[in-house]
DNA sequence: GTTGCTGTTGACCGTCTGGTCAATACGGGG
DNA sequence: CCCCGTATTGACCAGACGGTCAACAGCAAC
């Protein structure tokens, strides 16, 4: 059995992976529906014979691509750390997912470009984000409870915040790089930005008279807290 | 003079205008340059004489939608303000840019597809973008001197952190919508999400043992600090 | 008024594109 | 081995698309 050849699963999953390129490279009016058959080194009556159309085929490309990043920002693992930690590490997960997936940044501001439209209608989507934003809730909370954050921090914001940050600074690369006349590109400089939003965001949900030597010295912070795990 | 018809000028404007429109609502590739001709009423032969094809329809748009926008963000203006008012302004001045130039986002987002192949050839790019470090260098600078700001706040981290919290907010204002089950689009979600981007902000430039009554009512913000606007 | 430059147009073209149809290979079940 | 549903394909189409050409209209100068 699975013979390679005449193996229907193996093939709608290539389908999808060569189509998430050419659509995310080319945008869903830039894509070829010739070209991604090429890629995929099959027939395009294949494209229209498991999906019924070229817009029908975006619409899989995102819902893969949505899944794909979600299980890879992890955040339900995050949830047993630190507060501060855990805030530290959706951050990284976050800006990771993004990292090593540019397709979905791309195909993200497709979506956006047509307001949403195949999305909307998905209602995976927010099945796929609720528990995102409960972990940020929790984390909130447990950080309160441990009087490191503020009590009326709102998790939404929160997530708005980080994703905006992480989102924003590949997404616009080159406009930024251009613009700023900075490079952004390099590990280094990534590196660089992520600490910087880890430390606005802990400067924003820190208790206000919190102790002011600490926030100063980000390249301690991981080695401060992580004895403080717990449960 | 200026005989409506036969006014090369406006002609060159209409086409513009028009052409930012069709790229903004449908990118390069989904953008038809029969179109654009429809749109301006005019033969499509005028675009070809004008700009020599599609793509330098598309860098003209490109450099006038910049152009445009920084104009909008009037940052030489703000510097006369007390610094934490100068950074509120700042904060206002970009996002309203990008609120009432919808096309200028959906233009970059392009150009970021494009890896920025069209506008990296334009020197007048940092010629426009130079200002607004400077002047946030500038209101940095002063913050510190009056005693609210730290000393070691970078400008273009500043204007990086700003840029992305308004840009993804109305960037990709519907898929966060699907995904977090919140409306971004009223007048009441934009003006809360600018004041946690001002309250992001000045907790982040503060100085760690500030007082720690004032950051929890950013009602007063405004009026507690504008008596103190100097020179 | 006619010459000449510039702005403007209708008609046209080669190519590409999303999509369809009928036909064909494959492979498991009987 | 043959049958039948499923996977896969080559050939094709009608329309759209970016781009070109030659011709034309308006205006200023002489």
């Amino acid at each position: 059995m699975a013979s390679r050849s005449r193996d229907p699963a193996r093939t709608r999953d290539k389908i999808l992976t060569q189509a998430t390129r050419e659509f995310a490279n080319k945008g869903f009016d830039g894509a070829r529906v010739d070209g991604i058959a090429l890629r995929c080194k099959l027939s395009k009556n294949m494209l229209y014979y498991y999906f019924k159309s070229k817009e029908g085929l975006f619409v899989a490309v995102l819902e893969r691509m949505y899944e794909k990043l979600r299980s890879q920002q992890k955040d339900l693992a995050v949830r047993a750390s630190d507060p501060v930690v855990a805030l530290e590490q959706l951050v990284h997960h976050t800006f990771n997912a993004f990292l090593e997936n540019p397709e979905a940044i791309r195909l993200m501001n497709e979506e956006n470009r047509h307001k949403g439209r195949h999305i909307r209608q998905s209602r995976r989507m927010r099945e796929l984000y609720n528990p995102l934003v409960e972990t940020i809730r929790f984390i909130l909370k447990r950080g309160h409870e441990d009087g490191v954050f503020r009590a009326d921090v709102d998790p939404a914001s929160i997530y708005l915040t980080l994703a905006s940050l992480c989102y924003h600074y590949l997404s616009n690369q080159y406009t930024l790089e251009v613009a700023l006349g900075v490079d952004l590109g390099s590990k280094k400089a990534r590196d660089a930005w992520l600490s910087h939003i880890v430390e606005l965001l802990k400067s924003f949900c820190a208790l206000p008279n919190e102790a002011s030597d600490a926030e100063k010295t980000p390249e301690r912070k991981v080695v401060r807290r992580v004895a403080r795990v717990r449960a």
